[in-house]
DNA sequence: TTGAAAGCGCTAACAC
DNA sequence: GTGTTAGCGCTTTCAA
């Protein structure tokens, strides 16, 4: 734990070496402009005197830090950090590090913006923040940003496509037999922005595809949250026609919807579709087919934008739209089989019910 | 997302002050030796010409970054991600900046490490990483080192006090009137260090403490998953006497353990009390009693550590132990009711075997 | 209390 | 190809 460093500078290398440091450096940036034997050279020395070039003076030098700002809204889902994941493994392979700043309340954004432009990020990924919190009082942006799961204005965004998304699910419900499907999806709000309607229209063109007429669909809105999913389901069983499947938004909706589906004394899957959407952890153990957003590949694909346009500008920032896929499991009716917490047993009254 | 800078340097501030550079710079760092009045004015300049220093140059003449570099294995678990809330909270209360590398492999350790090194990070918090990947090829760390849930040598280590934390669990159970209890474990491996022979003790002590005899004590090794801790339980339910309360060192053990009791025909709760530990997400659905190991107060204390030592030097670099708390549920036998997936209904069989 | 000046370690433009 | 040199923007002596 020594606070000293070894401090050894580009001119003990130029001197131990007989050059001048300008040649040192074009070695260090890998220029081309240097003689083979000399570069072998001073590789050699560098490497004796265990040389390590300073971040700060090269930053300062070069006017750009290499290093690249995310701003996410907590390390608190699952959803982000396979976000911040893809993040850190493209900027690694760029050779760009990365300051992560977390705002867990939204009052918190604005701070961690001007820090992370203070420290002269090279470039900005937004994940997941209201883009109304994202801006530089009107001015522009003083680095290149990019969104994802949210549009920042000016920036590329990468987007899950919530309408293939939801186009997968309901296909796949459709391929089961259903005739009467349901989509459950949540209130719009300004992060979420367009993808409520982009997962309604994918959600009605699936239908369209499969040849079910308008008037074998319903659409229920509520929230993310298990007893919305539970309260949609049950109205809508009760119904003279009931739908057969359930297309949700959420997999704690859909969660919710196993548990009125078993109360009601259907076999979820083979009387009942259900898939989920998001997939996240909790599916798993609750058998949900749901839909994943790759938020991985999200992730990758924005330092691959950021990175590409730092290197040779920024002629478009469209937003790049991310193919979400389907995980197969049991709650859509394509096993009977269950893991440790399959139904029916699942729920409270399920296996009495049935 | 235009490329240029408005680039008002510390120069521009002094002319346009009528003071040297020196006199600002002061004004930046707090420096006591400024007059009054040139302060104010000084203030309004730099307010009035939106300035902001560059980090870069900064970090330059100054010898450090003001920031910190965080390895951590991978953002797969809740747990970690609690610690990092920790260690953001307060880096950013005491303004510094953080980088973090997650690790999703461990040959990336190293790496990660030295890029970290190579960024001229102040100090470094390493989470739950094999001590034996964290080095400097045998030389000291050229940055001060402080490991949670890790003893990184040479560095301060923050743990959970995994003895109070099952001292805590198994009084609770014996609260419960149970006299026969059984500590499901795993075996020992480098990163646990001895955190299993603190669980031990803690709950050896417990008992005694709680007036029963070593022989009313079982005590299992098995991996930290559903099916082991269920075969552990099978076993110890078959025997003559069996425990009538266990406390699982994990809580997918134990959730393993609350299938193999409902299986049995017992009653989770009143005829048998089950502890978990950790308190991962899941516990919550199966309704677990289980040990919260504080990861948020233990990145804080982290942080707080580092901050302190690079302040006033490192005198002490003891571990610290971090307090755990027990969140209480229904599978100990505190409650009747159970939420959404609470047992009996939780497990194929259970109700048909009650 | 304040100004001037000497670096911090590196890059890049410019000569040779 | 390679050496020399002038900054990058800030902090920090050192005089005044």
């Amino acid at each position: 734990m020594s606070q000293d460093r070894p401090k050894v500078t580009i001119r003990d290398v130029a001197r131990e070496a007989n050059v001048g440091v300008g040649t040192v450096s074009r070695v260090l940036s890998r220029s081309a402009n240097v003689g083979a034997e000399t570069r072998q050279h001073i590789l050699a020395v560098i490497e004796r005197l265990a040389y390590e070039p300073n971040r700060a003076a090269r930053n300062l030098a070069r006017g750009r830090t290499d290093t690249l700002g995310v701003l996410l809204p907590s390390f608190t889902r699952h959803y982000f950090l396979d976000i911040l994941r893809g993040v850190q493994t493209a900027a690694s392979e760029g050779d760009y590090s990365l300051t992560v700043f977390a705002a867990d309340r939204p009052d918190q954004v604005k701070g961690y913006l001007s820090s992370a432009l203070k420290q002269r990020v090279d470039g900005l990924v937004v994940i997941s923040v209201d883009p109304a919190l994202v801006g530089n009082d009107g001015a522009e942006m003083p680095v290149p940003v990019v969104g994802i799961d949210t549009q920042v204005e000016g920036a590329t965004s990468i987007l899950p496509d919530h309408a293939a998304g939801m186009y997968l699910a309901a296909r796949h419900l459709i391929g089961h037999g259903h005739k009467r499907l349901a989509l459950i999806d949540r209130p719009q709000d300004p992060v979420s922005g367009n993808q409520i309607a982009a997962r309604r229209a994918g959600f009605v063109s699936a239908c369209h595809d499969g040849g079910l007429p308008d008037s074998q669909l319903s659409l229920e809105i509520h929230d993310y949250t298990v007893e919305a999913g539970h309260k949609a389901a049950r109205r809508l069983l009760a119904l003279d026609e009931p739908p057969t499947a359930f297309a949700c938004a959420s997999d704690m909706q859909a969660i919710g919807v196993l548990r009125a589906v078993a109360e009601s004394g259907r076999t979820i899957g083979r009387d009942v579709g259900v898939m989920g959407y998001h997939n996240v952890d909790l599916a798993e153990y609750a058998c949900l087919t749901s839909i994943h957003l790759s938020a991985f590949e999200m992730g990758r694909q924005a330092v691959g934008r950021l990175l590409e346009g730092l290197a040779s500008g920024f002629d478009e920032r469209a937003a790049v739209q991310v193919m979400p896929s389907l995980i197969v499991r049991a709650s859509c009716g394509c096993a009977e089989e269950s893991r440790l917490f399959g139904w029916p047993g699942f729920f409270p009254g399920a296996s009495a019910g049935a």
